[in-house]
DNA sequence: AAAACTTCTTGACATTTGTCAAGGGAAAAG
DNA sequence: CTTTTCCCTTGACAAATGTCAAGAAGTTTT
C-alpha cells in the first residue's frame, strides 16, 4: 500500500494528507495472483483496475484462429484493466493474465469515481495518467503504421528495455504485431550490425 | 459557438448555466482556416487545442523519405491538436492542416486547466473525451496489429464510412498505414465478393 | 530423473505489401 | 477554355513478413 501512496505523490507533488490516504486505502482490495491466473477473461465485464504492486500481467486478445495479440504488458506500479469494458460495463474481448506470482490492488469504478470527486490528488492523478496513456498508445499506434518491424522492435528496446529480459520473446513479437520468427530474425540481423 | 454549447451539453446530460456558458465562450478564440492552410507545423509547439466548427483537417508525421503518416482526421465537431506538445509545451513531431476550408474554437492549455478547475462540466466532458480517445486510439493500435490492410479497410467502412466519401484515398491509405496502390487493390478486390 | 512443456532458432516456401513506372481522367488554376 | 496539378489505377517486380516444419536447449511438472 505504501508503494500506491509514493506513486500517487509522485503526480501530485504533494504529500496526501493521513485522511485522503485512509478514504484511498479503504477503497482498494488487495489481491494476489498465481502465474497464468487470469484476472480476466473474454466476454467477463472488467469490474476492476488493478495497480500492480509485484509481478507482470499481459492483457491480450484472441483472434479467429487462436492467435494471442497482446495489447498491454503491465508489471510494478502500472495500471492494468480493460477501459472500455470497465467504463461501459460491456462484455470485454480482452482476457488478462498473471506471466508472473503477482499482487495488485484493485477497485472498481464506482469507488474509483468516489474518489476522484473527493481526492483532488486522485483527480488529478487520474487525469494525468489518461494523458500519459493516451499519448503512449498513440506513439504506439504511430510506430505500427509507420515503421518496420526492425524498428519497432529498436524503439521497444529503447523505451522498455526491461520488458526484453522480463518476456518471453514471443510475447513480444505478438505486442509488435509481427511473428515470433521474424522478431527471431530481426534480432539475429541486429547483432551483426 | 451554440455548436459547442450543444456538444458540451451532450456530455454532461444537463444545460450549462449562463454564467459557465460565458465563462466558455471567453476562453475560446475562433479561427478561420483556407484550404492547405496549418494550424500546427512540425518543430512548433503545439499552443491551441481546436474544436471543429466546420470542415476538416489531419493531423500527421513525415518521415525521413517524405512520406506522410496521417495519424488523425478531425470533422465537425471532433477536437484536433498534438495532446504531448499541447501538455509538456515540447516541439510537435506533427503537422495539422485545413483539407477544406474550417472555422475553428482555439483555447491554450492555461484556459483550458482553468476552464476544469472552474466548470464542472468541463472536467468531466475533457475527462469522458480522454477515455473515448483512448478507447478509440487503442481500438486502432489493436487493428493495426491484429489486422490485414484489408480488415482495416473494412474495419474503417463500417465506423467512419464517412470519411470514404470525404478524403482522398491515397489520405485513407496513409491513415491505415498502407500504400496508395495496396487500397486501391483491396477495394477492386472487395467489389467483387 | 524422466517426461512433458515451453521457448527459440533455422530453412524452405507462400503470401502480403511495397516500389517504381506509366497512363488516363478529373479537378483546380490560370 | 486550356494548362497544370492531383488522384486513381494497373502491371511488373522487389522486399518484407508470415507459415509450416523440424530440432535443440531450457524449464517445469510428475
Amino acid at each position: 500500500m505504501q508503494a500506491l501512496r509514493t506513486y500517487i505523490e509522485h503526480y501530485t507533488s504533494s504529500p496526501l494528507s493521513e485522511a485522503d490516504f485512509a478514504l484511498i486505502s479503504q477503497a482498494f482490495t488487495p489481491k494476489k495472483l498465481r502465474r497464468k491466473q487470469y484476472l480476466l477473461q473474454e466476454g467477463e465485464v472488467c469490474k476492476y483496475f488493478a495497480f500492480v504492486l509485484k509481478g507482470a500481467l499481459r492483457q491480450y486478445s484472441v483472434d479467429d484462429k487462436g492467435v494471442e495479440h497482446i495489447v498491454h504488458f503491465a508489471v510494478e506500479n502500472w495500471w492494468i484493466g480493460d477501459r472500455e469494458s470497465f467504463i461501459m460495463l460491456t462484455p470485454s474481448r480482452y482476457n488478462i493474465d498473471a506471466l508472473e506470482e503477482a499482487e495488485l490492488l484493485l477497485i472498481t469504478n464506482a469507488q474509483l469515481q468516489g474518489l476522484i470527486s473527493t481526492v483532488p490528488a486522485i483527480a488529478q492523478m487520474v487525469r494525468e495518467l489518461d494523458q500519459r496513456n493516451f499519448i503512449a498508445t498513440q506513439k504506439r499506434l504511430h510506430a505500427s503504421i509507420g515503421y518496420t518491424a526492425e524498428e519497432r522492435y529498436a524503439e521497444l528496446k529503447q523505451v522498455h528495455p526491461e520488458f526484453l529480459q522480463r518476456f518471453p520473446q514471443h510475447m513480444l513479437a505478438s505486442y509488435l504485431g509481427i511473428s515470433p520468427e521474424t522478431l527471431s530474425r530481426v534480432r539475429h540481423k541486429s547483432l551483426r550490425q
